[in-house]
DNA sequence: ACCGTTCTTGTACAAATGTACACCAAGAGG
DNA sequence: CCTCTTGGTGTACATTTGTACAAGAACGGT
């Protein structure tokens, strides 16, 4: 009864890779095990056996693959970051050439805060947490200089720094309030940045 | 040798009010300790023993002003909020009245990244600790809706918005980045947000 | 002077947590 | 078949943490 759960683990263990002494996902999916407790729980929520919960895995199974919790977070959350550079290259590549632009930036806001709103919550956690921790920094400022370099590409260095910034501002905006913004007061937004046409 | 904190604390506080038995900055006092233990390791190093170590009272302390952590870091972190929008309609107070917008949220950005980046580095713990922790929602909420209307003040509804979304963005952006921001890039930034002029 | 109230403090204790470590399991090489 | 290496697991233990609590100190009212 000192470990209660591991027992519970075991059973959920048991139902893939329960007969093969080797797991090479395991790590990986360890860290993706941490990056749904940030999401769910927060970043300081995230201890050793939190983690192995959530992934199904006993604890000392953590303790093997990741030697420091900071080894595991900065792992988690780098991977984070990829897939969310990644998301973002993939909508770039989608976009038609001629699409209006702020309607595009709109839909990519309302997408964020909606479908992938938890992603969304563990970028900007990352994003803070990496203020007092120096092995996550280069994570958050490689998010952000793809952010830029996404939005340069569509316009001029300016006016995407510009945009980067309005676009990280009504994230942060909006992760935090209760209900979503409206489409239309996004787009607003982006068309009066954009100069009122918001066409480039 | 239990509590090896609470010996050094007793030097540091008999400096002031250690003859009378009441002392009504005690609470605040203490939340403010709060603060700066966020602004100097992080919001999830705020313990019972880090707070009264940095305010220089016993544990013992914290515990009666504040009956649980969540009081503690709620009640700090609201100051926090209301010291920043305080500071904030400080500035607005100051602006002259025909001054160049987009110079005048330069001076800003650059004033809360430089001389008062802690206070900038707390709002923002704060603001992403309220993702996880219903009772700071409401500061946080009211931060933006004080930097909302303070720019919508100067400008239109969409603008001020559009602004404060910048702002937040540049804020955040800026905080995470090792070197501060150069001046120009910023201005330039504001001047296309508002629409090449930077004059409204 | 006495008492109750409020403030203050030192200490205690259970729960949680990071991490070490001693055992299993399985396959490679002989 | 034996053994050695590597992956995997359960448990133990010291430390840190939140919180409770008993005892003391100052002050106001009577």
């Amino acid at each position: 009864m000192t470990t209660t759960d591991s027992g519970a683990q075991h059973t959920v263990r048991s139902r893939r890779a329960a007969s093969s002494g080797k797991d090479p996902q395991r790590r990986e999916r360890i860290a993706r095990a941490a990056i749904t407790v940030v999401a769910e729980r927060g970043v300081d929520k995230v201890t050793h056996r939190a983690v192995a919960a959530a992934a199904g895995v006993p604890l000392g199974s953590t303790t093997y693959h990741f030697a420091t919790l900071d080894d595991l977070l900065a792992v988690a959350l780098e991977q984070a970051a990829q897939d969310n550079v990644a998301q973002l290259r993939e909508w770039a590549k989608a976009l038609p050439a001629g699409q209006d632009l702020a309607a595009a930036l709109s839909d990519l806001v309302l997408h964020f805060l909606g479908p992938e709103r938890k992603r969304t919550v563990v970028e900007h956690e990352l994003y803070v947490a990496a203020l007092h921790r120096p092995a996550l920094q280069q994570a958050s400022t490689e998010w952000d200089a793809a952010l830029r370099d996404l939005f340069t590409s569509y316009t001029d260095p300016v006016t995407g720094r510009m945009l980067s910034a309005v676009f990280c501002g009504l994230l942060l905006q909006g992760v935090v309030r209760d209900p979503m913004p409206e489409r239309d007061e996004i787009e607003m937004i982006f068309r009066r940045a954009l100069g009122h046409s918001g066409r480039t």
